[in-house]
DNA sequence: TCACATATGTATCGATCGGTATAAATATGT
DNA sequence: ACATATTTATACCGATCGATACATATGTGA
């Protein structure tokens, strides 16, 4: 049997979508109910909101998940071992620096800038994933670095934990920097300067 | 003639102060007028606070006033023609560090992390000045390379905009990074690594 | 002593917050 | 045709939001 009852007249993925973007630009807590009604398919009643939701804490974490599995995806190279880290480390900046300053959505990223929320510990279940979100890319940028020296490219002194700290806050800054105005083209040189980090920390032969 | 009528039973400037310290952990919109009522002076009444401040936006108005005035001027030296560029940038990145790690106030930057509250119009006069002190320290920043420039001692290709916006975006990340608690002594170990740039931007003689 | 100025406590304002009760509307399965 | 399942629309819930009216308390200046 297919679906019984009467039909739902807002498409459930768009609507996540649609209150993604919301979340994204204003943060769980200052993003209210009346924002997502009227911005899911053109206007939906509170019924039908927590008919399709539950509630606005649930709908927060589908967003998120939605967030993680589309636009977060940019840092995805830091854990392929199949690309040099070098390339790896440069490739995650350059296509996340690109993507927050990309039209069609907020500026800068979600994870980064759903922080606030953190305080107050009746929220702290909800900005727990977007945390881990930001760890896990720490932890990938420290793991190309690691990766770098353990293949010999870079010095057996270099500071893997201070140098992936440099371009993880780096990247965390962007989405401050990208919500001022900062234009992509003006991102891409800093990442060339950035990247010549890489190459001073490199083994002289 | 001193002040009439009945003394206020709690100090302002402190108030202040208090205020400031929730306003930075939450922002603006989160922080509600009964938690800065509970918080100030050991807890005042509706009437008390309207009656010293005026409105909660005039507060938030005079606690972001008071963070200039102290915990921001960490980045004064960038305006210092005393101070060699050079060190004016490593002196400003460490003790921007140094004090949002600090204890005994909200980790992090308030001139940061109270950019959520931009996004609506209706309270885009309060951040109006958080990111003027932004915009103002990323300034500072492309200034100092410039001055490393025209003192000779840096190339004449370096891109200083591009130098600037990579220490300033550092800078800001760092409040994202020290939220999620990366300690002082990796930041100070990273910024060593970050003004290696300035060096390879020397002048080769 | 007494008018004046300011702060305080109680009680409350209308608006909005996130969330629901109820019943009518619209589909499917038999 | 008719029972069942699901969404819809209207109306409303208690709690909290930022802010205020009003009367009382407590100080100064003449």
């Amino acid at each position: 049997m297919a679906q019984m009852g009467r039909p739902r007249v807002f498409d459930r993925q768009q609507a996540i979508e649609q209150a993604m973007h919301l979340f994204w630009e204003q943060g769980y807590e200052t993003t209210s109910l009346s924002q997502l009604k009227t911005q899911i398919g053109g206007g939906i009643s509170a019924p039908s909101f927590y008919a399709a939701f539950g509630s606005k804490e649930a709908l927060f974490k589908e967003a998120v998940q939605c967030y993680l599995e589309s636009y977060a995806r940019v840092t995805d190279g830091l854990w392929d071992d199949e690309i040099p880290p070098r390339e790896a480390v440069e490739l995650t900046l350059r296509r996340s620096a690109k993507m927050q300053c990309e039209s069609g959505h907020p500026k800068g990223c979600m994870v980064a800038l759903g922080t606030m929320s953190a305080p107050k510990p009746e929220h702290a279940h909800v900005a727990k994933p977007l945390a881990a979100s930001r760890s896990r890319t720490h932890a990938g940028f420290v793991r190309c670095v690691e990766r770098g020296i353990a293949m010999g490219e870079l010095s057996e002194e270099t500071d893997a934990r201070a140098m992936g700290t440099m371009f993880s806050s780096f990247l965390l800054g962007v989405s401050i920097s990208a919500r001022d105005g900062i234009k992509i083209s003006v991102f891409n040189a800093s990442i060339t300067e950035l990247m010549k980090l890489w190459d001073a920390a490199r083994n002289e032969r």
